[in-house]
This record gives structure tokens, C-alpha cells and sequence, in this order.
DNA sequence: CATAATTGTTGATCTATATCAAGGTTGTTT
DNA sequence: AAACAACCTTGATATAGATCAACAATTATG
């Protein structure tokens, strides 16, 4: 196989839809592997909502989100249902190397997401060791977030719980950098109140009371359902339990 | 760099005291790669109860577990503690590319781990592609046991909680393949009432009167403090709130 | 052997969150 | 504009598990 040296700029126009490139696999790759990718690569869109797979169903293909936000749920047999991932844009899904999905997929807000078939990609892996490279350092990132929601699901408080995803959803909101003027946050809050009870262990009726409780206070201001405005971030810190100065890794 | 052909046979003598060459790297290296990581080889020992590093601290190996049990925790500022890693022998602890420990990681029971530099560990894993691969197979692995976790956390009740733990550890304990004879099923249970309630998001109060229960109702006999005789192991399954047929993933 | 330390059990009580129930908002359809 | 559906809020009450407290069993120590 003739190897080709990387060609960072051609190929970032190439593929400049795909975020993939920026997180998931493409970073660092060579231009003929890039070829490939783009060969078996391909996006579907759904809407809020709409369930993507099934747990247990046939999944064929890995993917990472371009926009919009995808969640993984597990239900037990009686209907109880715990979200166990929430996929915010340039997050990657699915596992290379097993036929079914372990859980739930489902569109929280409208999304689109970029797929690629599993098999050729998996050749591909194999034969392009950043895309493994890569993939080991998300999973690890993924690990890292998993464990800090334990903790959440574990030993927080209601209040400490909403607290926490409150800040977790504006870290990793994108829109809000541009309204971070002057210390204040304004952002979207892209779950309902059920959804975020499944992220949290809570019920929804639980999580509205919080809300509630944290809006009185002054810690968060609400315009309409869904528009968050945060007027003091580190104060709204200080609710989430969380060490002041440790890294999040959400 | 010559590369020389697999010789697995030869290898597996040289290193047959690693729990690595079956679970974590070794699998499919190549001879000369082995050698390497033959030199970058220690052994460390630890009594139940000590700490093997804090949460912060630099922690310049990554490391298998040979024998006994290690946990990974977090501490929140005033004291509450959640268990977000159970290691048993063949489980890999530490993360390449990371400076410190991002948790407790502490013997549970007495402990021998297999560690290696991380310097030379990472030199040794971008030369060689299979390690990488079983580290990422093995991540995925974990991301879907903490996963399963987070379903105990978020939605089990205590008495599922507690059935669910005596199931996984029944399960993965090595040891009790030798008396799994007549479908009853004995082995050390190798966590304190305190550890299965940091594991578990309980107190210990909790745990003990849970496992009292279990007890009185014939789902589990205990003899002394910590052996465990499990007489029919899918009447215990059916308390945890787990599909019947579901894969355990832990 | 007696004493202390560690670990586990059980009881009484409290409380955070779940559950059950009603009503309020918002946005959509006709 | 009325009717409806989806989503959210709030209240009353119940309850699982936490907390506080005492004691029992086991192991270690002088």
C-alpha cells in the first residue's frame, strides 16, 4: 500500500460537514484512508422524538452527531428507564465490533447524524491507527462522564442533581459561547422535564419542583420552557456538590 | 524496524505471570514488542485497605490487576463516597495520556498489580497497534459495565441493588467455578458491608439489613461474615430487575 | 486472658423523594 | 377562536431509605 503524507487542508475541505474530522477519526488521518471514509459515509436525520434504534435491534453502522441530541436509554421490564448517555454534536455512537445495539437510541431535539456502514469502517480502523487511536481517547472521555454521573446518580441530592446537569448543559452548549458577554449564560435547554428525570434517576414531577425551588432563588432565570439564563455561574456551581476547582469531564 | 513473526508459543513462557498477556495487550504482539514491555515491568503489592493512590495525585504507571480486588472512588468535599470501579484480576487501571489519578484507587482485599511505566508503556502502544486495539476493546467494556451501573444507581431498589452486586460478583469470582457442582453456588464475598454500600449509593445500615433479608428468605445462605452460598442462582437473578436473558456485561 | 478495635446487626425515628391527583401553559389543528 | 395535545407546575400524602443509637460478633493487641 503506498502511503501518501497527510494532507491536513485538502482534505478538511473534503470533508468540512463531517465532525468526525474534528473529533472522532479524520484528525490526523491520511489523505487515502479520508477517501474511504467519505466512500462509506452518510447522514440521516430524525426527528425530536423518533427513536434511531431499539435496544437489541440489528445496528449496522457507527455514527457521530452533527447536530442536535441523541440519547442512550436502558429500560427494565416494569417501564423504569434510566438514560445511561446523552450524544451532544461531534459525539460518536455505536461500537465497532458488536451487531446489536445495548440501548435505546433516541433524538432528543431534532438531529442529524452521520453514519458510517460498520464493516468497511472497521477495515478501515484496522488498517489506520489514529482512527483506533482516537476512538480510544472519546471512549476514555466517555468513561471519565460516565463515572462522574455515577457519582451524581449515587450520593447527589435532587437539588444537587439538577444543579449539576444545568452546568453540564451549559459547559458543553456550544450557542452560549457567543452570549457569555457579561457572565451571564443564556442557552436552550434541549430536554424536557422527563427526559432530564431520566438522565437524573429522578421523577419528573421532582425535577419540576427544583426547577422551581432554583428559580426562586435567583440561581437560574426561565424565559419560556426552555431558554435558561444563568446570571451567576460559579454560585449555581456551588449547588452541584462538585469540588469548585476540579475539571469536569462532561 | 525488522518485524518479526508472531510466536505466541514462545511468549507466553516468558511472561506467563501477566494477567495482561490474556486480557490487556499481549494477545497478539509480536515478539520484540513483548520484550519490551517485559522490561518496562513491575510488580507492586498491597494490603486490604491501603490506598494505592488518591485522587489527584500523579500516578506515573497504568497496571493490571493479578490478584485480589482494587476499587476506584470518589469523595465529594463533606465526605460522600461513590465506588464508580470494581477491579478484579485482569482488569487495567490508569489512563495513557493522563498525568494523574482522577480517583481513589484503593485495595479493596489484599492486592498484587502488574504495572508499567506509562512513558515507555505509550511509546510501546503507538509502535504496537494490537495493544491499543484490546485497550479500546477493553474501555468499551468498561463504558458498558459503568452503563449497567448507572441503571442500578438511577432506578434499582435497594433489595434489587443488592441481589444485582451478589450476582456480578458471583459471576466474575474465578474461584467459584471449582464448587458450582450441584447448581449452588459458594464464594468469598471480597467487600465490606461499607464497600458494597459505596458501591451500591446505599449506607451501610441499609446493605446489612437488605442482605438480612435476602438471608431470611432463603435467597442466599452466608457462613461466617463473608462466604456466601448462592443455592439457586436464577431465583436470586429475578430479584435484581434484570432481563432474564439479558448478557451481563459486568 | 482481658481489653480494645473493627465490622456487622437491629431498632426507632425522620425526611427526601415518590406517588397520586388536579390544574395551568403553550402551541397546534380545525 | 375553540378544542386538543403535549408539556409543565403544584399540592397532599405515602414510603423507601437515611439517620441516630445501641449492641453483638469477630479479630487484634497488650
Amino acid at each position: 500500500m503506498t502511503r501518501v503524507t497527510p494532507k491536513i487542508q485538502s482534505f478538511s475541505q473534503e470533508c468540512k460537514d463531517c465532525p468526525i474530522r474534528h473529533r472522532a477519526v479524520c484528525a490526523r488521518c491520511e489523505a487515502d484512508e479520508l477517501t474511504h471514509l467519505e466512500q462509506i459515509k452518510y447522514y440521516r436525520s430524525f426527528e425530536a422524538g423518533q427513536t434511531v434504534v431499539w435496544a437489541g435491534d440489528r445496528m449496522d453502522f457507527v455514527a457521530s452527531v452533527v447536530t442536535g441530541i441523541a440519547t442512550l436509554s436502558q429500560t427494565m421490564e416494569d417501564g423504569r428507564r434510566q438514560m445511561v448517555g446523552l450524544l451532544l454534536p461531534s459525539d460518536f455512537a455505536g461500537r465497532p465490533g458488536r451487531e446489536t445495539s445495548a440501548y435505546d437510541v433516541t433524538a432528543a431535539t431534532d438531529l442529524v447524524m452521520c453514519c458510517f456502514r460498520k464493516k468497511p469502517f472497521e477495515e478501515i480502523m484496522l488498517r489506520t491507527p489514529h482512527i483506533g487511536q482516537r476512538l480510544l481517547e472519546m471512549t476514555l472521555d466517555e468513561l471519565d462522564a460516565a463515572r462522574e454521573w455515577m457519582l451524581l446518580l449515587g450520593r447527589k441530592t435532587a437539588r444537587e442533581k439538577i444543579a449539576s446537569l444545568i452546568c453540564i448543559i451549559a459547559r458543553r452548549d456550544a450557542s452560549l459561547q457567543l452570549s457569555a458577554s457579561d457572565g451571564e449564560l443564556r442557552f436552550d435547554l434541549p430536554l424536557t422535564r422527563e427526559a432530564m428525570s431520566e438522565y437524573l434517576g429522578l421523577t419528573l414531577e421532582t425535577v419540576s419542583r427544583q426547577m422551581s425551588a432554583l428559580r426562586k432563588e435567583g440561581l437560574i432565570l426561565t424565559e419560556g420552557k426552555r431558554q435558561i439564563v444563568i446570571p451567576d455561574f460559579d454560585r449555581l456551581l456551588e449547588e452541584t456538590g462538585d469540588d469548585s476547582d476540579g475539571g469536569f469531564l462532561v
